[in-house]
DNA sequence: GATGAATGAGGATTCATTCAT
DNA sequence: TATGAATGAATCCTCATTCAT
């Protein structure tokens, strides 16, 4: 099979390249590391593979080229838990303000607090340079996470639980804070206290859910 | 000096020489540019250079070097308007709710919507490799805005208008979707409808004030 | 001067990663040459790396940057004999003369006769624009060298061989004309006869020794 | 005017460039220091420029090119005085002695102690960059200042003053260490004393004249 | 004549990529 | 599989040279 695929392959191609299991994480690891903290182009292969604890070399052995690298880390850094999530919100039995604290508090457990928290700001940063990775990035994560929370906001609208909002522009306000916050900590302390995310979250819930004023009249 | 010539060149046939005073500001221009579409490692001078219709060399009789080049885009794009506004809040009549509006209508009009965006893209993206730039930005933008922001929420708590919220994380969660949305535009497409800013001005300041729930026992 | 292989490396097929400690001394060898020939500003990496039959980028992975390949040439350059030299001034058992004329020509042989002539004219051209190096090579050579003519000529005077002349200035005397025939030789034919060492070093010498009077009265 | 002279012209051509009564020497003057500090390549027209209170661009009124410079300096700083020289030589009355040491005493003075000086270092640095320029150099000074030592020389042999020596080596044996010590000052302390010359120039003519020796017998 | 802004070819340096071991 | 020496294209930066004023 290595025969055929050696050209540019397609980027969402299914079989970009042999020896794709033996992939140490470690490599991808490493880069997603140094391409979040300087940049993709500021990123050194040499100081990508002293980080993983290989030579320059053995990066070549799993990658065709700093660019495939990049693919790999932001394929390796998708989750595609969004099936058993939607599974979740479509059987989930409590309120809706109720699953919304859920989605948002494991989004923050199980990306925002970790290192694939990094992707985020890579998409951001490299999106331009990179159309097609940002393109599949979209269709994987940002259709898929938006279609997620808008069925989380339908319910919660068609259950009488939430205001008639505008739901598309919602989506984005409700995960705006989260990935500010995130952003802002693998910047240089964007926000103000990138130190108390559980705190921050909380003000977050109670503001969307709450919001700022204190009774009707006040708006 | 002289007294026609201010902004654009003379429409006499060549053009050597233009107005020394001007060309700085064609250049920082063009890089802001470029850096918000590629980054700063993956901008090429050449390529400033050509947008903005000089070459190479010209760029060093205004720059020591690129990363000069960088902190004069930052420091240019740094609109110290704070001053003006904070006596605005100071002396603001109406309600908090309408001060809030008019606060990030204004931003959204004055930077957010217009080149200057691409500043608070090059700070998160380029932060961690320029952190003196980034600390410059920190005092002068980052915590400036914030004070102000933490004046209108403290004025509407003091007022009885707002509850009373996490202030500190509250200043963040109003400015992300703001922020987002913009960074959203500069990349391609992060949330889902970079297209219409108003609509999502409006639904932004909407949730923020009356909250996703539509009244007190669904909370 | 062996009629086939000066350039091409031995014929084995191909030659990667000859000898990594070979490689240097390699280089600077090329860069002396061309140094001493066009001067260091004039003188272009590719061209080192041409001449030592290496790619530009090959120059970087043993020296820092230009400059610090200059300091490595003249580092190489230096031959720290002095002390075994020291050593026999000190138990040399022969009349002064014969000493003295045993120094010039060990000098000569092993010096002025090899590449590492052009050090010192490299030295002599660069020095004021490297001053560390200049100082590094005054300590290590010259007033080693000198301090070694020193205890000659102090030897003689001593031992009642040698008129009471002004030893410092002698020092400087006896050496120039040594120095210049180098110079001259690596400049272009600066002076007369560049082509008869043997009988140019007779002439110094005996001019040394004798003086240019024919008799006491002469002077 | 800009038609005739725009090419190449030869260097030992008669009519070089029109302006050349008008050449200021400020600029040759200015041009010789920083060639002589720094080397020709490594010497910023910038420099000269602003060494000789002028802009940069006036250089190019008076030189066609950096290299027309350096030919200009060079020619400049060629001091014709040989045939008076000669004059005086062929006429000279005293001893061979008192002629030798004329001669090197005037030496010093109108070029070894002056910013001529220089110019030696700097066809020494350069000749093998500038071929045609050294050709000329020595023609118009070695030649002749080899001729003009070569007829005291022989003068005082014939004369029964001088041992029938080497006479071309001792031409340059003679001339050595005032050239030396001249180059040695304009690099950074080549030789001991860079501080005195008197005493360096007395030393040197003592040692020509008596020789090293005590007596005959110790040679 | 004099100026200095503008130019762009040239050279130092970096770093992704290759390949013999 | 792993290495790291070697490569050379790419890019920053310099500076001799030009030319409109």
């Amino acid at each position: 099979m290595g025969s055929s695929a050696e050209t540019v392959p397609p980027f969402s191609g299914v079989v970009r390249k042999r020896r794709k299991e033996a992939r140490p994480s470690e490599l991808t690891a490493a880069a997603l590391q140094l391409f979040v903290e300087k940049g993709f182009a500021a990123t050194r292969l040499d100081d990508v593979a002293a980080h993983a604890g290989v030579s320059k070399g053995t990066l070549y052995l799993y990658f065709d080229s700093k660019e495939a690298l990049f693919r790999a880390v932001i394929e390796e850094g998708i989750v595609p838990r969004f099936i058993a999530a939607e599974q979740q919100v479509a059987t989930f039995e409590g309120s809706s303000v109720e699953l919304l604290r859920y989605l948002l508090s494991s989004w923050w457990q199980q990306i925002g607090n970790t290192p694939l928290a990094g992707v985020s700001k890579l998409i951001m940063s490299e999106s331009r340079n990179f159309p097609e990775v940002a393109a599949y990035y979209h269709d994987k994560v940002i259709v898929q996470g938006r279609a997620l929370m808008r069925a989380v906001l339908e319910r919660g609208i068609a259950r009488g639980e939430f205001r008639e909002v505008n739901v598309e522009a919602a989506i984005d306000i409700v995960f705006a804070p989260l990935l500010m916050f995130v952003l802002s900590r693998l910047s240089v302390g964007f926000c103000g206290q990138a130190n108390e995310p559980e705190a921050f979250l909380q003000a977050h819930f109670d503001l969307l859910t709450h919001g700022l004023c204190r009774s009707e009249r006040q708006r």
